[in-house]
DNA sequence: AAATTATGCTTGATGATCTTGACCGAACTA
DNA sequence: TAGTTCGGTCAAGATCATCAAGCATAATTT
């Protein structure tokens, strides 16, 4: 599906998206019609799903982060789904299997403002909430290969 | 610190990191020389700390992902930290607060390899694994206010 | 086996875009 | 008030992206 190519393009792109076509074709060792090709291609396949920036959230006041677990009460499943999603400050959210039903993560200023969220969603739910204290791995890509 | 351009430039940015030049200062109403200038103090600022393509692991063939808590053995932190940035296949981790000691994102094909990556952590740590069923919020920005 | 088609590449021309430098005005500072 | 800084515009030359045409190779058909 993916070859070699591909892979040199997606893995350049990841560092930097805004590299020229011109740059990127030379880096890849291609003319820069086939590379413009290739990436039409990528997106068609939907294998790049965008082109898009890494925001800093400290630098927009978000110095403060956790990973919420949560588990509806009997019967607020779908409310409890639904509150995640309208919780701006929770910027993403899986469901998953066990005894959590969600897991989340969530971007927040003060200890306050996290104190509000949560209590909205205790209405509705069990939480544990683990503040991040930092973060071993960022987000990185699995092996391409 | 920002101002209104500056939040326009970044929600257009994030949703299309490609976009020309003189289409962004279109739609933020300033010359292009402007919005470039803006573009690289947000660089030099690290409020954008990256440019950057967004892919889909599916399309790289992880069609399964799950949630992995890990609570290192007694004297077993450091070595587990290590051995967590070295699996590749954990695409995000973060260290906090509470029992678990770090909790990760896992990218995986198959639930052999799904086992053969946790069997390698149990030696050190108790781990509590959540598969993942769905999203109900992809990644996004917290309000930018 | 020969002919055909499809795929993926290159080149070079053209038109669009980006960057640079010169300049301007508003807001702050001495 | 005069000077300085900051952020902006405009216009040019430099750079880049895209398109059409053509070529080579590999797979498919006859």
């Amino acid at each position: 599906m993916l070859d070699d190519l591909d892979r040199t393009i997606i893995e350049i792109l990841v560092h930097d998206a805004r590299i020229s076509l011109k740059e990127l074709s030379n880096q890849v060792g291609l003319s820069s019609p086939s590379v413009s090709e290739r990436l039409r291609r990528l997106e068609e396949k939907k294998v790049i799903r965008s082109f898009t920036i890494d925001i800093d959230p400290v630098a927009l006041g978000y110095s403060l982060s956790a990973i919420v677990r949560v588990r509806p009460l009997p019967g607020m499943l779908h409310i409890v789904e639904k509150l995640i999603q309208e919780t701006p400050e929770i910027t993403e959210c899986d469901k998953v299997t066990g005894d959590d039903c969600f897991v989340g993560k969530l971007q927040f200023r003060t200890m306050e403002q996290l104190d509000m969220i949560l209590d909205r969603l205790s209405e509705r739910a069990e939480t544990n909430t683990s503040i991040v204290k930092s973060s071993p791995v960022k987000r990185r890509l699995p092996p391409l290969s």
